[in-house]
DNA sequence: TGATTAGATGAAGAAACCTTCAGTTTCGGG
DNA sequence: CCCGAAACTGAAGGTTTCTTCATCTAATCA
């Protein structure tokens, strides 16, 4: 019997009172702690229900399986990526190119290694989940933002896009 | 219930009939194959067992666990990329430092590019296995086999064992 | 050729997980 | 304070996969 191909993932509630958004958090948290704790093998469920401090039902209202609970906790850390670089990105426009540059690798830099440990799980992760779609949907962002800027720069330029590329690579 | 920590890993019997190791080598084929084909989150003993024309209870005759098997299969790859290594150290003796270094590059490159999809889907088994320890094994093999060839290089030289460590990088 | 050992088989046991859902508790507005 | 909706719970169903073992077949040797 074939396994079921592709399963939903988007979720299935979404938290309107307090607690249920205490509960995502915790659960989106536990799921890494669990990675970091005993690997992405030994990641069940039941066991980030239970670091969360809630049981599997409460897990199961809000990620409709195991896979969507990992791709929600990739996302959310590339979102925060993201944030920084927008944050750099908007707070750089009208300097000179250098200064973007040097603000953009720093960045990434600091985003990567604040904790290198929780990327590297994550990115190990990414590979069983379809998380190169959810990859590549932030990189898309990223770079949307960093043409932006380009734009705004002192200096006239031909090959913005390239430039972007070389950048996003390092990460 | 905590799962078993750590699972005994040495093989079971010693083949000693001609069949045996043919089935051995079918199944570690088999493990490669799967890997390939369904990806290490898919890759189940049944399935090894089918591929390589084996029965399941024949793959547990010479592999106690799932994770030995994968091991095996680990280990078997490296160890052809040292006997690569191997070949090259010897009939390299007694030239000069810039012709060791080109061959042992070169060498290195053909063996991953060969079949760099086996490579990369080891490389993803590696760390779920304990097979950080296999590759040390082997790096610190080819380390030796390295120093030894650079003692009968043509000039002297002072330090060695960090040419080699950045070799072994590349790969 | 008969006995002994190596090798092979696959159904069945056992363990680990994912996921559901009927029932319970908590929240918030009327 | 009461009631409907939102949240939460965890035992149980159902799969999947690992691993064993009693049994059968093939090879080796005297």
């Amino acid at each position: 019997m074939p396994r079921r191909s592709q399963v939903p993932l988007e979720p299935r509630k979404s938290p309107v009172q307090a607690r249920s958004a205490a509960s995502v958090d915790a659960i989106l948290q536990a799921t890494i702690q669990v990675l970091l704790g005993v690997g992405k093998e030994r990641l069940t469920t039941t066991r980030v229900a239970l670091r969360a401090g809630v049981s599997v039902g409460t897990l199961y209202q809000y990620f409709p399986n195991k896979s969507a609970l990992l791709q929600a906790a990739l996302k959310r850390h590339l979102d925060e990526v993201t944030e920084a670089v927008e944050l750099v990105c908007k707070t750089h426009r009208g300097k000179s190119l250098r200064e973007m540059a040097t603000a953009l690798i720093k960045t990434f830099l600091q985003a990567k290694m604040k904790d290198a440990k929780t990327s590297v799980a994550l990115y190990s992760v990414s590979s069983d989940v379809d998380g190169a779609k959810i990859v590549h949907q932030m990189s898309v962002r990223c770079n949307e933002l960093i043409v932006q800027m380009l734009a705004t720069a002192r200096e006239p330029l031909s090959t913005d896009t390239q430039l972007v590329a070389s950048m996003l690579q390092g990460a």
